[in-house]
RNA sequence: GGGAGAAUUCCCGAGUGGCCAAAGGGGGCAGACUGUAAAUCUGUUGUCUGACGACUUCGGUGGUUCAAAUCCACCUUCUCCCA
C-alpha cells in the first residue's frame, strides 16, 4: 500500500467527518484494519446511495483492510429515525430476510468476499434474541437520555414525534459495533454522514465497556449540486437490481446527470484515476457530455458488468447518435395476431405498459410528444398496422428521451 | 388516565352542505430553447370517452339529506396540553 487509503478517500471527496483524523490516518497507513458498514434491508434492492458505501469498502479492501458488511436484519425490525421526518413502515421478519438475501448478491459485485477477504454478518443473529432486561442492564446503563436527545439525528423527529422503538435504534447500532469489536477486533465504523450520531454512540459504548478506543468516519451523502438526494427519479429510486432498474435506464440516469455533478460522481462512483478525472474537469460545454458518457459507462459496468454496460451504451448510441444497435433497447413484445387487423396506438401503449393509462397517452399526443418510428403521431386515431414494423420492430418515442422498442412475436 | 385537535388527490396544503375531480405551491409529464445538461417560458397533471358527458376519489364503517370532502355516530391512526 503505497498510498494511504485515507488520502485517497479524502482526495476523492468521500470524507465528511472523522472522529480522530490523525489517528485514523495513521492507523490505516500502518496496519490491516477491520472495519464495518451497516446496511438495513428495508427494501428489496440496494440503491445508488448504498453504492457509495460499497465503493468505499472496495477502496479500503484494495488497500489491504478487511471489510465487514453488516446486514441489519435486526435493526431493520426497528427502523432508523436518523434524518427522517416520518417513521419507517414496519417490515415483517420474512420481508427483511428476503431483502437481506438480495443485498448479499448485489454486494458481491463490488466487494470481494472470497477466502475471508471480507465478511458478511447479520445483526439479526444477535439482536433478535436479546433479553430485554439484560440488554438494559448491560448496554442501556451506558446511555444518558439527555445526551441522546441532544443528538442531531433525533432533531427533526423532536417536532413530529419519535416513538420509543425508534429511539432505541441508536443503542442497537452501538451494540453492533461493540459486538463486532469483541468478535472480530473491528475498531472502525464507517457510514453515510447521517450515521454520525449512531457511530459515536458505538464508540462511546466500546470505551465504556471495554475501555478501548474505536474510531468512526462518515462519508458525504450523494446529493446533487442543489442538495437533493441523488438517485431519485420520478419512478422512485435508482436501484442496483436490474429487474427494478434496467441497465439501460441505469446508464441513462448517469448519462443525464447535471453538469455540476459529473466530476463529483466520477470521483465517488468510479475507480478512474484522479489525474484522468481532473482532466475531464476542464472539459466545457458540449464536451462535458463525453465525461457523462464515461461516467455512465463506468458506473454501469461496476454494477451490472461490462457486457451490460456495452449493451446500454450501444442502445443509447443507436437512439441518440445514430449507429449502435437497437437490440438492447427496452423492448416490449406484441403478438402478430394483435397487429393483424391494426391496433389503436393507445391500446398498444397502454397494453404493453409503456403508458400507465390511455388518458396519459391522449395528453401526450395532444401535446405532440409521441413518435412512432420517428414520425410524430398527429391524431389520436392513429392505428398501428403491420406496415409500421420494419423487420418486425417499431420504435416508440415518448417525449424526447424515453424510447421503447416493440417487436412482433409469433 | 383526563382534555383539545387532526386525517384531502404523488407531496405540502386550501376547502366546512350544492358553483368540487376539489384553490395554491412543490414535484411529474409534454412543447419551445439546447448539449440526451441547467436555467427560462408555455401547456398539462383521477379514470373511461373523438367530444358532450359518465364514473370512482377527500382515514374506515354506518347514518342524516333531494344533495356530503363538508353534518351525525362509532372505529382506526396521529399530534398537542394536563397527569
Amino acid at each position: 500500500m503505497s498510498t494511504n487509503v485515507f488520502d485517497t478517500l479524502k482526495e476523492r471527496g468521500f470524507i465528511a467527518q472523522v472522529t480522530h483524523e490523525d489517528k485514523v490516518r495513521e492507523l490505516l497507513g500502518k496496519e490491516k484494519v477491520t472495519f464495518y458498514i451497516g446496511f438495513d434491508p428495508t427494501a428489496d434492492s440496494l440503491h445508488v446511495g448504498h453504492m457509495l458505501q460499497l465503493i468505499v469498502m472496495s477502496h479500503m479492501q484494495k488497500a489491504g483492510h478487511k471489510p465487514i458488511a453488516l446486514i441489519g436484519g435486526g435493526t431493520a425490525m426497528v427502523g432508523d429515525p436518523s434524518g427522517r421526518t416520518d417513521m419507517r413502515k414496519m417490515l415483517t421478519r420474512e420481508e427483511i430476510a428476503y431483502n437481506g438475501s438480495r443485498f448479499r448478491e448485489q454486494m458481491k459485485r463490488l466487494v470481494d468476499f472470497s477466502d475471508g477477504k471480507a465478511i458478511m454478518v447479520d445483526n439479526g443473529d444477535w439482536l433478535l434474541e436479546l433479553n430485554y432486561v439484560s440488554f438494559l442492564r448491560d448496554i442501556g446503563v451506558h446511555f444518558t437520555v439527555n445526551r441522546m436527545l441532544a443528538a442531531e439525528c433525533f432533531k427533526s423527529r423532536m417536532e413530529k414525534g419519535l416513538s420509543f422503538i425508534e429511539f432505541n435504534y441508536m443503542l442497537m447500532q452501538s451494540y453492533d459495533f461493540l459486538k463486532l469489536y469483541k468478535d472480530y477486533g473491528c475498531k472502525l465504523e464507517l457510514g453515510g454522514d447521517d450515521q454520525w450520531s449512531n457511530i459515536l454512540g458505538g464508540i462511546d459504548l466500546i470505551r465504556r465497556v471495554e475501555g478501548a478506543e474505536a474510531y468512526g468516519m462518515t462519508f458525504t451523502l450523494l446529493t446533487t449540486s442543489e442538495g437533493k438526494k441523488m438517485g431519485k427519479t420520478e419512478k422512485g429510486a435508482v436501484w442496483l437490481d436490474p429487474n427494478k432498474t434496467t441497465p439501460y435506464d441505469f446508464y441513462q440516469y448517469w448519462r443525464n446527470i447535471d453538469d455540476a455533478d459529473v466530476i463529483k460522481c466520477l470521483k465517488l462512483l468510479t475507480f478512474l484515476p484522479l489525474s484522468q478525472i481532473e482532466e475531464m474537469a476542464t472539459w466545457k460545454d458540449a464536451r462535458i457530455n463525453e465525461a457523462k458518457k464515461i461516467l455512465a459507462y463506468e458506473v454501469t459496468k461496476l454494477v451490472h458488468g461490462e457486457e451490460e454496460a456495452e449493451k446500454a451504451k450501444s442502445a443509447s448510441e443507436a437512439l441518440f447518435g445514430g449507429g449502435g444497435s437497437t437490440e438492447n433497447m427496452p423492448t416490449a413484445k406484441i403478438k402478430a395476431s394483435e397487429v393483424e387487423n391494426g391496433i389503436h396506438v393507445l391500446e398498444l401503449l397502454a397494453g404493453t405498459g409503456i403508458l400507465p393509462s390511455k388518458s396519459e397517452g391522449k395528453r401526450l399526443i395532444h401535446q405532440g410528444g409521441l413518435t412512432v418510428n420517428n414520425e410524430k403521431v398527429e391524431s389520436i386515431d392513429r392505428v398501428i398496422t403491420k406496415a409500421d414494423f420494419k423487420d418486425g420492430e417499431m420504435i416508440i418515442r415518448r417525449g424526447k428521451k424515453s424510447y421503447h422498442r416493440i417487436v412482433i412475436e409469433e
